[in-house]
DNA sequence: CTGTAAGCGAGACGGTACGTCAAGTCTTTAG
DNA sequence: CTAAAGACTTGACGTACCGTCTCGCTTACAG
């Protein structure tokens, strides 16, 4: 184990972790992203701005942070379904999961990460793995012994559109449209 | 017309427009985008700032209007090809054109827009859709009387995955990643 | 002859002089003596900055010219008073004088002359010698033969207090003050 | 009492107030009032902008604060002087500090005092009136009992002179104006 | 029970940039 | 040559956050 849980000192009241990731969420809700300050997140928790530069090391690891734990909270998809309509519902959860609060946050960290390359790594590690990984399964599932570079742009080719409506058109994720892509998806998947 | 050539009262020094939309392009390309800054365009470019605010209402008008303006200057792609090479010629200049330093500077527009929602749409009207309506008409070429929204749903699907490679994944857009797209997106036209 | 009027080219629209120097008073009176500035007389007006600075060589003298118009039309004081009497009208008038507008005005004319040692001669020369003169006239009528630097202590005895009250205490010059400066003075000139 | 320590967050650095009013002076004398800048005071002292400006709400406050400062360390007249000499020692005392660099600033901080009667009240608050007092205990002394009207009065006759002189006509105040000065006093005095 | 090693609130601090304002000058076209 | 319009340079304004740095005080485990 990593840890050696330091337990000299006054420990950390772990309380203010969690009001901070959620002062972080609420500001992005109530006034956009550009509202979001470590001088907003400290006034309105009332912790001091020291003690979250202790434990974030940057507004964007704070952000990160807010953004990931409240994520891993999010219902797995079921995974029960028949193996065809499988890749359907993944594709129809994901629209709906991102469409909403959950979306907005999203762009935010977003914007976040194209202005910083570690940051995007650690987006992307932190969060967007975990459901990655999940297509990948289904994807593998359906096609078993597929290569994996091939494998990796069949999920390019599916959260692609996806991605591409959230940031840059703006444009809703709904049944229609997953239905559409999921479609296409499994064409893809058959011809491979 | 739109024009009104508004001949009262001294003109504008038509250099110092493309000197400060230089200025930012280079700011972007050796320091990044966080180092874009009104300031430091007026430094450079020995133009004062109260004349660059004049002229932008704000650092993002700025951004925007000198990436535009270079982005107008890249070629537009061959339509000369066969109607069926058509759409892989698109695809394949497209990842072209966004490997190197036009991909970086569209991923630091995205960042803003993301940020701005009318940045966003600024940024979709003034350089986004000329590309997108050139695959629509594609598209159109080969299929002609498909819906409107079945239209832009196809267009999503094909760029989809190049701006999630770019922007999310920050994944290479080669050749090989072209042609698998291109291929996907010649057998869903055809399915249609 | 200090003439040749220069009839070549479009004359000069002589009611802007005028419409300047009053806006600058109205700004003076409305929202006090920061509030004056070119940019706002301009604006005003509807007369070009331009135009303003062709007339003036500065706000300062703009400002200057504006108040000394208006002070030249303040009436004179009667000096057809007794000699004896003479002394004490003209401290009361004075007094009643730089009560109100006018006073308001002089500390605006001195605030700029304060900052200005060019400024403060022309001030002087062009508003207050008038006054000064009188009152050296009057003092000259009951104390004939007076050296001149004598002279000119005397008009300081007496108009220093004023001006103290006008400038730095800002306490009202009524006639009770009026009166006892006036009988200060009297007494003083008797035992010159 | 009135102190309340505070003794609660990062003290503040003493220096950073002494240097930061030094500095306001040093400009002030080299080159004159006009020079004076929050900007300047930052630049010169190496003292952040928001420093100052958490100390000092305007850059009048600094002005005012500084001048303050230096003239409190300037020495009192000496009061030791027979009844008689003692009106006329102060008298010749005030003019002679007038006289020099401590004229010139109080010129300055006039200048802002007529563009802000707030200014103008802590100006007299925290500086004239201390002279003044002194001024009035020594008449109090020469003549006991006089109501206060007419000690106010009398205090405004006597300091009058020396500021019109001071501001107005930038006329010297040597000996022996302020012998002529200090005659007429002790006559009016006397007669009161 | 007493060091000593954190954590914590408060708030000062050096920076960097923001967007605004006014002064005084310059450059057009129109009269 | 004057006027209106408005661009331009210069220099300062006051504000907002960033991330860092002290203070005095409060927990906790360790000797």
């Amino acid at each position: 184990m990593t840890q050696t849980p330091r337990s000299v000192g006054r420990p950390r009241n772990a309380e203010h972790s969690e009001l901070a990731r959620q002062a972080a969420l609420d500001l992005l809700q109530e006034q956009g992203y550009a509202s979001i300050s470590m001088e907003a997140v400290a006034e309105r928790t009332g912790i001091a701005k020291q003690t979250l530069y202790r434990r974030w090391k940057h507004k964007r690891a704070l952000i990160l942070d807010a953004f990931a734990e409240q994520a891993d909270k999010l219902p797995m998809l079921p995974t029960s379904v028949g193996p065809e309509e499988e890749l359907q519902a993944f594709i129809r959860g994901t629209c709906r999961t991102l469409t909403g609060q959950c979306g907005r946050t999203n762009r935010a960290l977003m914007a976040e990460a194209l202005q910083s390359p570690e940051f995007l790594v650690e987006f992307r590690e932190r969060h967007l793995t975990k459901r990655r990984r999940q297509l990948r399964g289904i994807l593998e599932r359906q096609r078993p012994g597929l290569e994996d570079q091939r494998l990796e742009t069949l999920v390019d080719l599916i959260l692609g559109p996806i991605w591409y409506r959230l940031l840059v058109q703006n444009a809703p994720l709904d049944e229609a449209f997953a239905d559409v892509l999921a479609q296409q998806a499994l064409a893809t998947v058959a011809q491979t």
